[in-house]
DNA sequence: AGTCAGGTTGACGTTTACGTCAACGTCAAC
DNA sequence: GTTGACGTTGACGTAAACGTCAACCTGACT
């Protein structure tokens, strides 16, 4: 089991492009330590990406996974971390629920309109099983 | 009851902006008449742009829009239209289901996360019900 | 010596749907 | 005759999260 990772391992690890994780670097969510200028990542860089990655699964910004990653470096028993988490949790269930109602409205309109459509081809003639895309 | 309208007039009615309204145009999604240089907006282009709205609403790009809203001058029966608009319907029908699938389970991630912290600030102190935001 | 795999740093490009000027026209009202 | 409301056309700016070069270095193998 090795203790430290190249720059493509975690890339393929994760299926990320070297790039992104740079990019992480670049706007300071992310600190490897250097051997010249190759970037080596430890396991603690390593459980940081994956933060990051989970962080951007359920819709956090990069600016917000930085905020929650540096408390979590400053906040020594992660109360303030802890604490931010859960409000910031919160928001984002409240938002991820809107548009969950959003989605389920959308869909119940192009429902409507998907009838509408068929029934008009059924007027006109019967071909909807040939409806398929090119 | 007004048989044309200014671009102001529909903006305000559908609560988009002028700029929006003629950047649809320039995307070929609308083509009123001109008085002089000023725009003329018929029913018929009205319509047009209640279409387009409904369609951003239920998430399809312009472009889509364009497609939909172009099969619907050629075809005089709106027979291709109609088939597009099926096939596009359920396309978009699917993902956006997998999308709610998506949400729903960030929202489980989230859920997970937060309880977790609120375990954690538990056990350090309680000052959960002082967790509001600044 | 050659050359390959892997790494590096800029720096500009991409996408979508507009926002935000600037500079100008025009028509009616005062 | 000038003010004001309303309109116009460019043209550049914006957001986020990278993609996509170019040009370079470096150590290992052949």
């Amino acid at each position: 089991m090795e203790s430290t990772f190249s720059i493509t391992e975690l890339a393929e690890e994760f299926e990320v492009t070297p790039r992104a994780i740079r990019f992480y670097e670049d706007k300071g969510l992310l600190s490897p330590r250097r051997n010249g200028l190759t970037r080596v990542y430890s396991h603690r860089d390593r459980a940081r990406l994956i933060l990051i990655l989970r962080g951007k699964r359920v819709g956090f910004s990069l600016a917000e996974i930085k905020e929650m990653l540096d408390l979590y470096d400053v906040d020594d028993e992660q109360i303030e971390q802890a604490r931010y988490l859960v409000i910031k949790s919160r928001e984002r269930i409240d938002a991820l629920k809107e548009q969950r109602d959003d989605i389920d409205q959308a869909i119940k309109e192009l429902e409507t309109g998907c009838e509408r459509a068929e029934d008009h081809l059924r007027d006109k003639g019967i071909a909807l099983h040939d409806a398929v895309a090119d």
